[in-house]
DNA sequence: CCTACAATCTCCAGCGACTGGAGGATCAAG
DNA sequence: CTTGATCCTCCAGTCGCTGGAGATTGTAGG
């Protein structure tokens, strides 16, 4: 087990100094032991595990999921219907925010296609967002 | 132009009442006129522009962004060269995050699919999230 | 006219998930 | 012994809201 300071934690799992302190206060990282002079010690561990909260932020799962996932790598025999839940929760959000982005992107397309580059008055840019009408965009 | 309440406004924009106040604070709304007990009155210009800033934050754009094509609004003779960039340079946010999305969800579709709902020392779910190296995954 | 209750007002704290600065202590290298 | 990097804690700020407290005002019914 290494004496790894949270610098190098830091670049070695590419998650910025304050994020790591910011994961202790919040509880998603342990407070780790302490130097005689206060600092971090960390261990191969924390690295797994931290890369582990990392890898499922980029993966846009909530803390909360990510705490609950954690919780169940700790838990090794529990079934992983849990996880398998979370994860297809998440899938469907993601589906749903695709869906979205891919209506929004084609009716920008479509703002950006039409303008014919004139003036603020004939913009179809300015116009489309002044008459809602025009679009079919839920939100949410 | 009739007497709107913020209430009305309200109602009529989807936009929640203290979200309206919000936006009077930050500027995205002018502060109206008030009634002798001090609430505020607006008018059907509200109406429009509450709208068209209820539909440019559905349409994501930032805030600042939405300033400056108010602003644009208000000067129908300038020429839309402005407008255009903001909407392109939106697209082009809206097509990445899109792509990005897109890989996310054949991560998670992978992660789902392959899950063989036993226990959680054989998930995929946990093992894609615990080893970085298995996915292709770009952040930011 | 009185009573409810709804709507409004201001102020301010909190959300999520960080980010970064101030001001001080400590460490490693030259 | 000095320099500069790293670390510490604390706290305020980011963005775009959201909602509660506590006071006031408007409106409808009895």
């Amino acid at each position: 087990m290494r004496d790894i300071a949270i610098g190098v934690l830091s670049r070695e799992t590419g998650v910025k100094v304050p994020t790591i302190r910011f994961y202790e206060e919040i509880g998603l990282m342990r407070a780790p032991a302490r130097t005689g002079s206060n600092r971090r010690i960390y261990g191969d561990d924390d690295i797994r595990r931290l890369k582990f909260i990392r890898h499922a932020r980029d993966l846009g799962f909530e803390v909360d999921d990510i705490r609950t996932l954690i919780s169940l790598t700790e838990r090794p025999q529990a079934p992983c219907a849990e996880a398998d839940s979370i994860a297809r929760r998440h899938l469907a959000t993601v589906e749903r925010r695709l869906a979205q982005l891919g209506a929004l992107r084609d009716e920008l397309a479509r703002m950006v296609g039409d303008c014919c580059h004139g003036q603020v008055c004939d913009c179809r840019v300015i116009e489309v967002l002044a008459d809602h009408g025009q679009c079919a965009g839920g939100h949410g």
